[in-house]
DNA sequence: GGGAATATTCCC
DNA sequence: GGGAATATTCCC
């Protein structure tokens, strides 16, 4: 269905930067089904419509959850729930924007804008959540996590230059633990093979 | 179609640790249909065999890649790509052990044996401590000094965030992995303790 | 064969 | 709504 990503070079690192990401790639699978599944099914009429753009055009509304899920997923989609669906559009970033019925919205997803789903992109799970028996390790590193608004950019540099030398300073000091305990493991495997070893040889002697 | 693990504590840490990740658990699914789908496979006549367990019932058998694609794995799985098959059966550690067919072969996947099934795991992509560690390392601070040039700082700071990034998350995988070791580092040493402690009993009781 | 991105499922 | 495991795809 889509084309090849065309490397350009074009020789200067400004375009390259704006163009990074956006318009020589082809959207996520999932996007351009869902846009396109939005496509067919705004062309029905009113009293049959199972899905389609809203009023603004700005979102979309599932009418019938039901039928959506029997009739459509199976036929974009390797499934026919719906809450995979919706797994899928917390994934990219969706919103659902009434408790009244199914309406979903992303800034970047509106009706006759093909072209700027490219510049929706999955949210990446960052490692800021650490299982409880870590967190007293994670605490350590609190400043790390509130970072994400980033207002001033110059000032961001400096810390991340910082935050960064410090996370490899890190990294090299968990491996080393990792080393460490890997030795210990050994030997406790040892003791233990040996220790079975003299119990063995011992009952053996004292029979 | 499983039911939940059920935690049994044998107040005997020696036998914890054979039991580690087997009986209570039921299969993944990717093991379960493939040798159900072998089951099946294996009744029919030897003229219409499409798949089926091989003669020592130590592996399996893809007499028929084209068919097998066609009418087999849509009946079992989201797809009809005999590549996709591949790749799950490389992912659970099976072997091809022939090269003039399509013959798979798995220590814990035979034939009248699906309660091994659950003994089978996913290869988890850990990255072995000593060896690989030096060299992301030495390949990082080969880009981290090519990178000092900037001559974009814009194209920096997206860099610099994206090392971050990755630094934070392998950060959480080396303390995931100091967890496993240390939880390992305990079962062993009750092993050793009890062990020692049988020691002494036995040797108690024969004198 | 396997790394890595995306999709689907399961579960909190 | 989202974390995480498993499945599927894509690519080397």
């Amino acid at each position: 269905m889509c084309e090849k990503v065309i490397e350009i070079n074009f020789g200067d690192s400004l375009s390259n930067l704006s163009l990074k990401a956006s318009s020589l790639k082809c959207p996520p699978p999932f996007l351009l089904k869902t846009y396109e599944l939005l496509e067919e099914g705004s062309e029905v009429e009113d009293e049959m419509k199972i899905v389609s753009w809203n009023e603004e055009g700005n979102g979309f509304v599932v009418w019938s959850p039901a039928e959506f899920s029997e009739l459509i997923l199976p036929r974009f989609f390797k499934h026919n729930n719906f809450s995979s669906f919706i797994r899928q559009l917390n994934t990219y970033g969706f919103k659902k924007i009434s408790s009244k019925r199914w309406e979903f919205q992303h800034e970047k997803f509106q009706k006759g804008c093909r072209h700027m789903l490219v510049e929706i992109s999955r949210k990446k799970c960052e490692p800021s959540v650490f299982p409880s028996y870590l967190k007293s390790c994670s605490e350590e590193n609190g400043m790390a996590n509130n970072s994400s608004v980033e207002e001033n950019n110059d000032n961001n540099h400096e810390l991340l230059m910082e935050e960064n030398k410090n996370l490899k300073k890190e990294r090299m000091e968990l491996q080393m633990q990792i080393a460490e305990c890997k030795a210990l493991e050994m030997k406790l495997l040892e003791c233990l093979s040996q220790c079975m070893d003299r119990q063995q040889n011992k009952v053996r002697r004292l029979c």
